[in-house]
DNA sequence: AACGATCCCTGTTGGC
DNA sequence: TGCCAACAGGGATCGT
C-alpha cells in the first residue's frame, strides 16, 4: 500500500474490500472498548427510525463486542443487544485517531473510546449513514434485504443460478442490486464480467450454469486480488483508508475508468455504456453478447 | 413483482 | 482566467 504523501488527492469508492480492510481496522480499534462519548453532527449521518441525538444515547456508554460486514454495511453489536449498523456510501470513510489528531473536513461522526482513541466518520457527500437498531428495525432494515455476502459466504452455482433464474434485467443490474449476492458495486461488478466472459447487458437469466460459474470465480478473484493490495484508490478525491494509506488495487484494473483504452487480453478499446444510471465498462471482443 | 427512472450531495472537471 | 453545468455513484422511493 502507498503513504500518500503532500497534497496529492486519492480516493477510493468503498466497495466490500475496501469496507473489509475498514472492518479490520475498527475491529482492532473497537472490540472490547466502551464509546464514551458520541458525537453525531450532521442530520443525513444519521438514518432511518433515529435522530443525531437518538444515534447518540443509543452508542453513548456502550461497550463494543463484534465488528462484522454483510455486503457494504459494517455491523457492529454492542453490549446492550443493539447493533450498530454503518454503510459508508459513496465518499465515506472511517479514521481510527488520536484525540489530538487535527478533524479533517466533513467528520460527522466521533466517538471517543475508553482507551482514548477516537472513531471518527467523514463523509463529504453524505451518502453514508450511521444507525442504531434493535432486533426488530434490524430486520425490518436493508440488511435483512441482502444476499448472501460475496466474499465470506458465496453463493453456490444453483443459489444463484435460482436468483436470477427468470430475470430479465442486465447482469450488471443485478450485481448492482445486493439481493443476487452482496458487495459488489460499480467498479468491482464491471472487473468480474470483464474477467468472466460476459457482456454486461446479458439478461440475468440469460447465464447457463458454465457463465455462472465462471462469474462466481471471477467475482472471487477481483474482491480477494483488491482486498490483499489495500483496496481500489482513485486519483480524484481524498478518502483514504483508516490509518491514512492508499490501497493499490487501481493499476489491476482491467476496464474501469478505461474508456477507449485497450483491453488488457486483446487490444480492443474498452467501452463505455450506461446501465441503470450508472457508467459501465466492457471489453466489446472479450465480451461479446 | 420486477424493472427503470429519479433523487440525494458536493468536489472536481470540462467547455465556453 | 473565470464561471457554471455536467459528472460521479449506493441506495431509497416512486411510477409503470
Amino acid at each position: 500500500m502507498g503513504t500518500v504523501t503532500g497534497p496529492s488527492l486519492e480516493a477510493f469508492l468503498p466497495e466490500l474490500p475496501e469496507v473489509e480492510i475498514t472492518r479490520r481496522h475498527l475491529e482492532e480499534a473497537m472490540v472490547g472498548r466502551r464509546l464514551e462519548r458520541v458525537r453525531v453532527t450532521h442530520t443525513r449521518t444519521a438514518r432511518y427510525n433515529a435522530t443525531t441525538g437518538e444515534v447518540e444515547s443509543r452508542l453513548s456508554g456502550r461497550r463494543v463486542d463484534t465488528v462484522g460486514r454483510h455486503g457494504k454495511f459494517l455491523v457492529i453489536g454492542l453490549d446492550d443487544g443493539y447493533t450498530m449498523v454503518a454503510h459508508m456510501g459513496m465518499s465515506g470513510r472511517f479514521s481510527v485517531a488520536a484525540k489530538t489528531d487535527e478533524e479533517a473536513p466533513h467528520t460527522h461522526f466521533v466517538a471517543v473510546l475508553d482507551d482514548g482513541a477516537e472513531v471518527r466518520f467523514i463523509d463529504p457527500r453524505t451518502f453514508g449513514f450511521i444507525a442504531v437498531f434493535d432486533e426488530d428495525e434490524l430486520s425490518d432494515s436493508a440488511l435483512s434485504r441482502l444476499g448472501p455476502d460475496a466474499w465470506v459466504d458465496p453463493p453456490s452455482v444453483p443459489i444463484l443460478m435460482r436468483a436470477l433464474n427468470g430475470r430479465t434485467a442486465p447482469i450488471k443490474a443485478l450485481l448492482l442490486d445486493q439481493g443476487p449476492i452482496a458487495g459488489l458495486g460499480n467498479i468491482y461488478a464491471d472487473e468480474a464480467l470483464h474477467l468472466a466472459g460476459i457482456h454486461p447487458l446479458t439478461p440475468g437469466g440469460g447465464l447457463d450454469a458454465t457463465e455462472v460459474a465462471g462469474l462466481l470465480l471471477a467475482i472471487q478473484k477481483v474482491l480477494s486480488e483488491a482486498i490483499e493490495s489495500g483496496g481500489t484508490t482513485l486519483d480524484d478525491l481524498a478518502y483514504l483508508l483508516p490509518d491514512g494509506q492508499a490501497g493499490d488495487n487501481l493499476s489491476r484494473l482491467g476496464v474501469y475508468a478505461r474508456t477507449d483504452e485497450p483491453c488488457l487480453k486483446c487490444g480492443t478499446p474498452v467501452e463505455r455504456i450506461v446501465v441503470r444510471a450508472r457508467s459501465t465498462h466492457f471489453c466489446p471482443r472479450c465480451q461479446a453478447l
